[in-house]
This record gives C-alpha cells, sequence and structure tokens, in this order.
DNA sequence: CCGAAATCGAACCGATCGGTACGATCTCGG
DNA sequence: CCGAGATCGTACCGATCGGTTCGATTTCGG
C-alpha cells in the first residue's frame, strides 16, 4: 500500500516456504493485503482469495479461523507497517519540526502517486464492516498518527500540541480522502502548505 | 443524515400515498436514506429495507430497476441536499467571509453531534462500491463542495483561491473522518480555527 | 363503472459466499 | 524411515442475496 507494494499478480505467491506454520501465516498475510486493498473486504471471496495466493481454504482457516480474522489481522499489521514507515520518514527529516512536517505530507504525496492508491485502508475498511474490531482497529490508526503529528507540534513549541497534532491529522486525512476521490495532484503539497502554515513561528522559508 | 433525519423506525413509512408513482418513488428515497446510511449499502438487503419501507419489491424494482439504481439515485440526492444545506449555512452568515467560513465548520459540528452521524455518506459509498457510478457521484459531491469553498476564498481575497478552497476541503473532509472514527468532540471548532488560520488576513476577532 | 395502472405479498430462482470435511500428498524431526 | 502435522484440492453445505414472477387487490381517470 505505502511503499510501492507490488502489483496483483494473478499467480501463487507461496513458493520456497518449507512446511513452517509461522512462515505460511506471514506469508499469506502480505500476499492477501494489497489484494484486500484493491478489490475491498468484501470485493473478493475467500475462494479466489485462496486461489490467487496459491493456498488452500483449510490453510487460510487454521490460521486465521474466520475471514473477519484474516482482515482484522491484515489491518493491524498494516496499520503499524503504515505507521513505522511514516515515523521513519519524519525521523529522516532531522531536528526542524518544520521539516519533519513537511516530510509527512512528501511521503503522502508519493502515496498518493502511486497507481495502486486507493485511499486509507483503514478508512475504506471501516465503511464497509462497521462491525466492532474493524472500527477499534482504525481508531487505534488515528491515534497513533495523532501521537507522531503530536510530537512534531511539541517539539515545535506550540501553545497547544494536542490541537495542532489533531488539525494537522485532519489535514492528513483530508488530503487523502481529496487524493482519492477527487484529484491526487498536489494533494500533498496544497496540505503541507496549510499545515506549515499552522506553525507557531512561519520558520517555514520558501513555500514552494 | 443532515439535519436530525429521523431516527430508525421498524415500521412502514409509506402511507397517504394514493397510487402517485411519483410520490411513491420520492417517499422510497427518503425512507431508505437514512437505512441504508446507518447499516451500509451492502448491510441491508432488499427483502429487509421493502419491509421496513412498507413497500413490495416489485414495486421498488419498477421504480429502480436495480438496487444500484436505488443506491445511486439516493447518493445523487443526498448530495444535492447536503450541499444545499450546506450552502444556505453560508447564505445565512452574512457578507464577511470569515463568518461565512465559520458557519461552515460550526455547521459541520452540529452534524457530528447527530447520534446518527455516521460520517459522509458518498466516502462511504465509494469505499464500499467501488462501480465507477458511485465514484462518479462521490466526485462530484467533492466538486460542489469545492466550489463552494472557492467562492468564498474568491470573496476573502486570497491570492490563490483554488488552492484555499482546495486547503478547506481537506480541513472539512478531514474533520469529518476524524469525527466519524476517531472523536466528534470539538472536531468542527477545531477544524475552523485552522480554516480561519488559512485566511490571507486576521480579520477573525475571538478565535474562541 | 370499468379498465388500466400501481401495488402488494409471497413464492421462487440462480448465483455467490463463508465455512467444513475428507482423503491424498508432502515435509520434517526423531 | 516412519509418524505427526501441515498442506492441498475438491466437493459439499446452508444461508443469504439480488432479482423475477404471478395472482390478488386497490386506486383513479375517463
Amino acid at each position: 500500500m505505502i511503499e510501492p507494494s507490488g502489483t496483483i499478480e494473478s499467480m501463487p505467491v507461496l513458493k520456497g516456504s518449507t512446511i513452517d506454520p509461522a512462515r505460511t501465516r506471514a506469508a499469506i498475510l502480505e500476499a492477501a493485503t494489497p489484494l484486500l486493498y484493491e478489490r475491498g473486504l468484501d470485493g473478493i471471496g475467500v475462494a479466489e482469495l485462496c486461489a490467487r495466493l496459491g493456498v488452500s481454504k483449510e490453510t487460510l482457516y487454521r490460521h486465521f479461523g474466520t475471514k473477519d480474522g484474516l482482515v482484522q489481522a491484515m489491518l493491524e499489521a498494516r496499520s503499524e507497517r503504515v505507521t513505522r514507515w511514516m515515523a521513519e520518514a519524519v525521523a529522516a527529516a532531522g531536528q526542524d519540526p518544520a521539516g519533519q512536517l513537511a516530510a509527512v505530507f512528501d511521503a503522502l504525496q508519493a502515496w498518493y502517486d502511486d497507481p495502486a492508491f486507493r485511499g486509507c485502508a483503514m478508512l475504506n475498511a471501516a465503511a464497509q464492516h462497521h462491525v466492532e474490531p474493524v472500527r477499534a482497529i482504525t481508531a487505534r490508526h488515528l491515534d497513533r498518527y495523532l501521537d507522531l503529528l503530536t510530537g512534531i507540534a511539541e517539539r515545535a513549541g506550540a501553545a497547544d500540541p494536542p490541537v495542532l497534532g489533531r488539525q494537522w491529522l485532519m489535514l492528513v486525512e483530508g488530503a487523502t480522502v481529496v487524493a482519492a476521490h477527487h484529484d491526487a495532484a498536489g494533494a500533498g503539497e496544497h496540505a503541507r502548505r496549510a499545515a506549515l502554515a499552522l506553525l507557531p513561528a512561519a520558520r517555514t522559508g520558501p513555500q514552494g
């Protein structure tokens, strides 16, 4: 999803894996993720999913118990992966909070430009399955994102870091929505400029 | 959806309607809207839908041809209704662009506080049915919203109204996402303060 | 008052889907 | 080399769903 995550192949993804349950489970998770993301949680059945994965239904059900079990495990893994990826982008941006903030939206723009981009997987999932576990995973995902942004707000010396972090979170999610459902071009850049404008001091240099 | 739109009753909604096709169609549309919004497009079947509406399946299919037909007609109507409702809120806010902008987010907060609030119906629908017509309706909905906000940006004397309108649109959609999936409290207010901070001049008085 | 149109209610159909069962095959540790 | 467990492939099951059909009933325009 985030990094160009491999287009959808039509053939088995599991190979080389000897009989190692843990590895099988991880491989299923990894291979199922882009399929469920592209087609939607209900857009692909267990049968086709298994066929594409090169895995029997019995194996899938032994590891995840239920389709919902697979979905939830997939969403958890994806949320953690996205959060870690974004945290690394921030960490790689140096010490300046403004630079860190800019890095967030530049990373988002790169994601939007991926042809496989189809919006936030957690939000999409929550819109489809409004069962409680999925909603909880989505809420936790937003929590993680909010923590990251609030941290930047704190280091930027904001008067009210939680509120500023929340406003930035709205820009992040709003930019993702607009990019997914309206126009991806420049969405990250426009959101970034808005986010920087909310910084306490205008220490942002050239806003190009 | 927007105005407290009537909680879900368990019994027929169609009454008094003599045999008047146009009225029947409108009544079905109106009664089906909150059900499809609350349960999700695939969360309620045609059978239960008809039972709740007090309408036979044949009648529904004669008017809408298909469940997708009903869904699309419902989304179109809802998008227009929401846009009109928001435009009226803006018009009622007087001449000051800052006041108009504040009115947008105050209206949103009132929506978020409705117990029936479950996020933007168009975005939810697009996340479920990624068929083309639904995506087109969603895109058109964002277009309408963008026009409204860009108009405010123009009247506010923004250097680049389309970009500012788009940034405001991100705040609108972002606030809605956060309110729906994280925490509705204060979402509209925080988004409003961020939006006002993006105004060219700080003509916004007390930012309470 | 009659016939066309609208509606109802219920039965029905074919397809799909999530999940289970089972025998055959494969792999690895002891 | 053998037995336990993982995997496969396939067939199968029950439920649900979207959509159709049809006879009976109601309503309204002419």
